[in-house]
DNA sequence: CTGAAAGCGCTTACAG
DNA sequence: CTGAAAGCGCTTACAG
């Protein structure tokens, strides 16, 4: 592959002038100009982001750690990362940590060695030494959605206090009394809060949330099957099953339908996080969607102005209820349609 | 950041030491070690992945450029692309051009400027120049998936040929005559065979596949509605609507459900690709499944064998028919269940 | 076993 | 406006 000595020689100029061309510096007379980009075409020359990189110390890339690929939330979020990202004059690296602790700090580690420009992460866990170490030394770091509390690094996250209220008295008047939660791991924000959430907005009503009501989920589907069995198993089972995110709501869609039962007929089922999939299951299921897209927006703006030396502060976005058809009949007051 | 210079100055070593030992090098001796490895430690030094890069003209890292990374069957895909990648010692970096051709070279450009070991790609078109030339100057490349004619490099790809007749005989034995189908564009060549192979099979029955009863999607769910919308338009519309891939059967199943028709009642609904989500639909899909996960790993290792030398050739797997309850009672002769 | 030195492909003060 | 030169952080023949 041609490098910039080539080009220099082909266009008969030093190889600073090519890389003042190259880099639009000012001072370049037309004529080297017209040489140096002539040598270029005809080289099929293209300039080592490595070498550049080396020498001016930016990668102009990001990463950004996910905790599941495979989850259509993380997904449309690393497209809109991707999307600003690009905009702006990044590119993005994406790691995915498979909700493993030990796979994230694998990939924060691969992206830190390869001097990425700025780290979005949404921790899997409380934060590995690695992570902490990293922020401290002043890496630039945003954490998206979830985030580890006592880190001094800013946070782009949905609230869905609101929402889970909205969730709560759309339930309640339907009549349901007996409410049970698929939480997520507590090692994570998002896991907590959302039991946190949605017990809140139960007490509203005066209706507990009793512990044999919260089952311990991991996110994934599997969990939401293991959680939603032993809620049916129970000598009074709950009315309503609330997934705290779209994998596991569907391991409860498992679990009821492999007991012979129907949604919402038998029991009642929501979701947190709504996917396009939703509008498409049966029943379609009512979910509290977040502003994921724009989530991932800020996200990026605001670790771009970190990497910038720019100030950058937190941002939470609002979450909003979508009602379908999984908790029983829509009531009059439903705030959206599919 | 501490360099190999501050650890060699620590260690009272030179740098060429302190790489050795990095590099696991044979030649030095144990004290030398024990004093590099503990300034290691103190300084919390991590190697330079860019200059080493630069050296050695090596990344360890491979790009995948795919068509969307929103699509299940990609995310599936690039999940095991970089889980066989990491086995043997690569990171991926993943492009995602959204089936637009622009985007697709802005990828593939920005991955062979970071000098990337090898490509993998699903071309989204017939290629651009660039990809073609990127090939011809020897670029380590393999196509997954989608291929592209003409161009020497290895493909990995599914064979679907085999189950589209195992539908066909599905959907013939369940009494569907009429059958239509929702293609991928032409430029792709999954877009066209999956039409090929339906009107190859429909043939072994005496069917005719007319050409108003092909519909020109571009893989998206939009263009899946659209068609669909067409079809059932009409004057005699079909019996049995086969999409040429997971998104456009979420499409088709909304205009059909917006017309007020039940499936499989009113109409027949398959579609090539299988994702976990088509066990949730209403009704559950009856699809063709490929076999992503050792796609994904069957690339990675012809890329790497590429890069480092050895012989590598193309891969064809089979695809095989998940029949659940989109197209009518499941016959006798049901394959599999979901 | 060890170190001095060259060199990977760039960018950028510095001098002219 | 232009070029010679230093230097980014490594690795690796070469000599000892």
């Amino acid at each position: 592959m041609a490098s910039i000595k080539d080009v220099a020689a082909e266009a008969g100029v030093s190889v600073a002038t090519v890389s003042r061309v190259l880099n639009d510096h000012p001072s370049v007379s037309a004529d080297a100009r017209t040489r140096v980009l002539t040598a270029v075409e005809a080289l099929g020359y293209r300039p080592n982001a490595v070498a550049r990189s080396l020498r001016t110390d930016q990668t102009h890339a990001l990463g950004l750690v996910i905790s599941d690929v495979l989850n259509p939330y993380f997904t449309e979020l690393a497209r809109s990362v991707e999307e600003e990202a690009r905009a702006l004059g990044y590119s993005v690296i994406i790691g995915n940590a498979d909700e493993r602790p030990d796979l994230q700090d694998h990939h924060v580690r691969t992206l830190l060695d390869r001097r990425i420009d700025g780290l979005l992460v949404s921790p899997t866990d409380g934060g590995s030494p690695l992570m902490l170490e990293a922020a401290r030394a002043g890496t630039p770091m945003v954490f998206v959605d979830r985030w580890i509390p006592g880190v001094d690094v800013p946070v782009i996250r949905t609230d869905g206090r609101a929402a889970v209220r909205d969730l709560v008295a759309h339930l309640h008047g339907l009549g349901h009394r007996r409410l049970a939660i698929i939480a997520g791991p507590a090692a994570t924000t998002t896991g907590q809060e959302r039991v946190g959430a949605f017990r809140e907005a139960l007490r509203a009503y005066g209706i507990e949330l009793p512990d044999s009501y919260i089952g311990q989920g991991d996110f994934q589907a599997e969990s939401g099957r293991r959680v939603t069995e032993e809620f049916l198993r129970l000598p009074e089972p709950p009315e309503v099953v609330f997934a705290a995110d779209n994998l596991m709501t569907l391991g409860a869609l498992d679990a009821i339908r492999a007991r012979g039962m129907r949604v919402p007929h038998d029991i009642a089922l929501a979701a947190f996080d709504d996917v396009p999939w939703f509008v498409h299951t049966d029943p379609p299921i009512t979910a509290i969607a977040q502003p994921t897209g724009e989530l991932g927006r800020a996200a990026v703006r605001a670790l771009v102005d970190r990497i910038e030396g720019r100030p950058s502060t937190s941002v939470t976005l609002p979450a909003r209820l979508v009602v379908r058809r999984s908790c029983g009949e829509p009531s009059q007051s439903r705030r959206s349609t599919p």
